[in-house]
DNA sequence: CTGTTAGCGCCTTCAT
DNA sequence: ATGAAGGCGCTAACAG
């Protein structure tokens, strides 16, 4: 009979109550649970009523206390706008169940100080994925590094942190050639290389196809990647203050915006300026002309991410070269590619 | 001095090697960390300076089994398509930020045992937000019930579960009567009011709109809402099986499918069909027409939530009316509406 | 202002 | 096959 040290009725069950209602020792329901050990199918069935009955919850903070794992996994974001997170986030959960680990997801967005949210989700995660390596000052990355095991999705590896990415230079020079070799001789890469490590790898892809034809791009237009900034360039383009024939943009919604605007105010896509963009994202196929694109296998890099983090806390040792999955260029309309 | 029971190097820092390395006890450690009780400035430094070259990061599951919280929320959600869910997490997301608690994620598309996960869930966190009650097995819901707060968002609250969620009746009946004002006489629901509570509700306001005028409107088409949903119903319009003058689409995705496939096979929107839809996405204003559509508050949606849980596991009662945010209608062009 | 000392609920040898 | 007992790291009285 197993004692009981404080009975809290309104805390709910806990192992002890179960126990006492099955009439065994804590142990016993301990490994009923756990599917450990051998307990006989009759003690089981006790077990299991008395669970039911007392509609028992156990406590993970006990359990990870005494496991010493927390089982769940860490995810900062940026944000969460458009399909990239989203899927990546998709992808990162699956993986992550499959493996038996929760989420704890973190929007680095709006929050103060970020170096403080990092170390508090540290607290509670036993490894954590990071999207680009600006969400997350360096400090907070170098010091996190060696207490728990970190994967950096999508950004520099820097200092030996594992990193985990898409292809993304050789594509853009795909891209880029495809546009050069439909005769464009202006074009224009809209998005900051500065502004993250993916950005800045498109735009050596596209000063790469440039090169192969002896030829050097005009400076990138810097802006940040939201729609308004798309209209912004549009406007430039417009008034002549920028002059291209073809825009070759960071993501979708930048080339989108970009295109919508062009065309509201009477140019032709592609007739008067190609435009270009990255992410395939929806709206990408219903726009017309369509718009010829990237596409990432986004969810794919969140589950690799998972894998990654669950083999290291399980003591796998970092790879030392960052894993890149290959992308596809996704060739629409929008490039002058003939409607099929 | 205080007494290290065991060191394992290995594992990281502890309470008990920083309260070592700063010669004081876990007490003080604690207490500076915490910022509770009263430490002198100079004890407190010494505190922080071992806390920094131990590179010291806090056992979460031991704070929370010794505070009795976890000092997070659940939020389960049924996947992650479109700007929906997204925008849910991040409102919820970032108010649980603010009030100190931290998201564990759990989306149940593929998984096998819901039930299984939520209740796994449910062992990690203080509280569990949950999207439509389609979603979790009400025999969950009803285990949960009564051992950790729940409240389902925008779904049909159950045996006094608390629910919050957005209006949806009365604005789809001022869409429908918006569509019926244009001159419109067989329009088609598009969407399965069985599918979710909020598409009910949708419907609802549907007939209402009919009923206003004394009429009857047709049986819905009941599909799911995602783009080939869509582009089906276009085909069955236009092989002649499906007859209407509008579509009111239970979404966006649906209503763009629909419409795009419907001017592909040379229909014109809205001159001969009219098509509205639902959650105002991004594509809603890049497509030509413009979709007239309902915006929701999503984001908001999710911040409330969020609020609501830290209310209950504060001890606050659950309301016993749901909380229902406003909607608001936008109006654009593929409803019939003149271009401005 | 600071140290001592019980637990928090669960897992896990070690006996039996 | 089952029970007893120690410990996981931290917080919170309670003393001093």
């Amino acid at each position: 009979m197993a004692t009981v040290p404080s009975s809290s009725p309104s805390t709910g069950a806990t192992i002890y109550s179960v126990a006492e209602r099955a009439g065994v020792s804590i142990a016993t329901v301990s490994r009923v649970l756990q599917g450990a050990g051998t307990v006989s199918s009759k003690t089981s069935q006790k077990v299991l009523d008395a669970v039911d009955a007392l509609n028992y919850v156990p406590l993970g903070a006990a359990r990870s206390l005494a496991v010493r794992h927390h089982e769940a996994h860490g995810l900062v974001l940026p944000e969460l706008s458009g399909p990239y997170y989203s899927e990546l986030l998709i992808g990162f959960e699956s993986r992550a169940a499959e493996l038996g680990q929760s989420v704890t997801l973190m929007l680095t967005e709006g929050k103060g100080d970020i170096g403080r949210a990092v170390r508090q989700l540290a607290t509670r995660v036993d490894a954590i994925a990071v999207l680009g390596s600006a969400a997350m000052p360096p400090a907070v990355a170098r010091a996190l590094h060696g207490q728990k095991p970190v994967v950096i999705i999508a950004g520099t590896p820097q200092d030996g942190i594992e990193g985990v990415g898409a292809e993304n230079a050789a594509s853009a020079e795909r891209l880029t050639e495809h546009v050069l070799a439909h005769g464009r001789t202006r074009l224009l890469f809209v998005g900051d290389p500065a502004g993250a490590p993916d950005i800045a790898d498109r735009h050596v892809g596209f000063v790469a196809a440039h090169a192969a034809r002896g030829l050097v791009p005009a400076a990138p237009v810097r802006v940040a990647f939201r729609e308004a900034d798309g209209r912004a360039v549009a406007e430039r383009l417009l008034s002549g203050e920028l002059e291209a024939d073809a825009l070759v943009c960071a993501n979708d919604e930048l080339a989108l915006a970009a295109m919508t605007r062009l065309q509201d105010a009477g140019r032709d896509v592609p007739g008067d300026v190609a435009v270009v963009g990255w992410d395939d994202v929806m709206t990408a196929r219903y726009v017309r002309p369509g718009l010829t694109t990237v596409r990432q296998p986004v969810r794919e890099l969140g589950a690799v991410a998972a894998e990654r983090l669950h083999d290291r806390v399980a003591g796998g040792a970092p790879r030392l070269e960052p894993q890149v999955l290959a992308t596809e260029l996704v060739v629409r309309t929008s490039c002058g590619c003939p409607r099929p």
